[in-house]
DNA sequence: CGCCTTTCTTGAAGGATTCCAATTAACCAG
DNA sequence: CTGGTTAATTGGAATCCTTCAAGAAAGGCG
């Protein structure tokens, strides 16, 4: 399917192959991905800016939800993050999360296949995927021992 | 450990036992999560003015984070929602997120305990808790033809 | 009972995201 | 290559959720 043309860049391909329409600030959100995943909207921002200082916040925002509908990106929230953002590929990996610096890291899933977890009881829901986070301690956080203690004990648990 | 007087709120012993002041505005933060499960702040904050109208929303929030804290509540957040809120009990349940209507609805954990998945690599992490988010169509939202196209095919998905 | 600390109230700010109308650009057919 | 149609982008403002700050009130211990 994908019109591949000499010298054209993958991500003007996968976005017509996508039904979508190849605008400049939707190529340039695609190519800020690949080299930033797990960004928020204002980080893409940045990054597309850098070569098309004129695109607007709004433009962002849009190409990201159209890039999300039509099933190119993904998006994530992990409690008390703003939405990040991550090319999605077919590898259905889900996140380990630092409660202390919230920060991300991918971890491949046992299964492979969306869903990768069996339900036993569905509630008539058609379910078509697990999102999974694993929350803890980065290497950093466990040697401070504020954050240490945050996370450890039954009782606490300092999510900020 | 708990105190227990005659005709006293549960509510009371359990903010006493964590270590926590006993105050009007946390048992009523209590009381009403107690009623209505995977409230947001704002239900919440309506249902504690119920009894309580002179109560902020501030002082709700205050109440969430100190309980959140203390680990007698837990806080949600899947992704396109606000922060909901689930008194913590002992079974480490998961839950089944409608991508139509964002209706929430628990499910028991297979394992039982948490973490409740085995990881393979941890990258240096400690890690205490997994958390997993089923997402699909709840039976009502698969009766709209409009939201049963978003999530059932590879290509689109109006998430909105 | 009274002090000290924590928590609550009030008012306002902050950040992220969305809405809207007008403009501009991309795609497709001729 | 050119025009017309459709869709995307811009820019500004608005909304929602959450947090900050300062003073007032209330809880808990001695």
């Amino acid at each position: 399917m994908s019109t591949i043309t000499t010298d054209e860049l993958p991500e003007r391909a996968m976005l017509r192959d996508a039904g979508l329409r190849v605008t400049r600030p939707r190529v340039a959100v695609l190519v800020a991905l690949d080299r930033n995943q797990h960004a928020d909207a204002a980080a893409i921002l940045e990054a597309v800016r850098q070569e098309n200082p004129s695109v607007s916040h709004q433009a962002v925002y849009d190409c990201l939800h159209a890039l999300t509908e039509a099933g190119l990106v993904r998006s994530l929230q992990p409690a008390g993050s703003s939405a990040l953002y991550e090319i999605r590929r077919n590898d259905n990996h889900h996140h380990l999360v630092c409660r202390g610096c919230a920060q991300l890291v991918d971890v491949p899933c046992s299964t492979g296949q969306a869903p990768c977890l069996h339900l036993e009881e569905n509630h008539g829901y058609l379910v078509d995927e697990a999102e999974i986070y694993y929350w803890g301690l980065c290497p950093d956080c466990r040697k401070q021992p504020d954050r240490e203690a945050a996370a450890s004990s039954s009782s606490p648990s300092k999510v900020t």
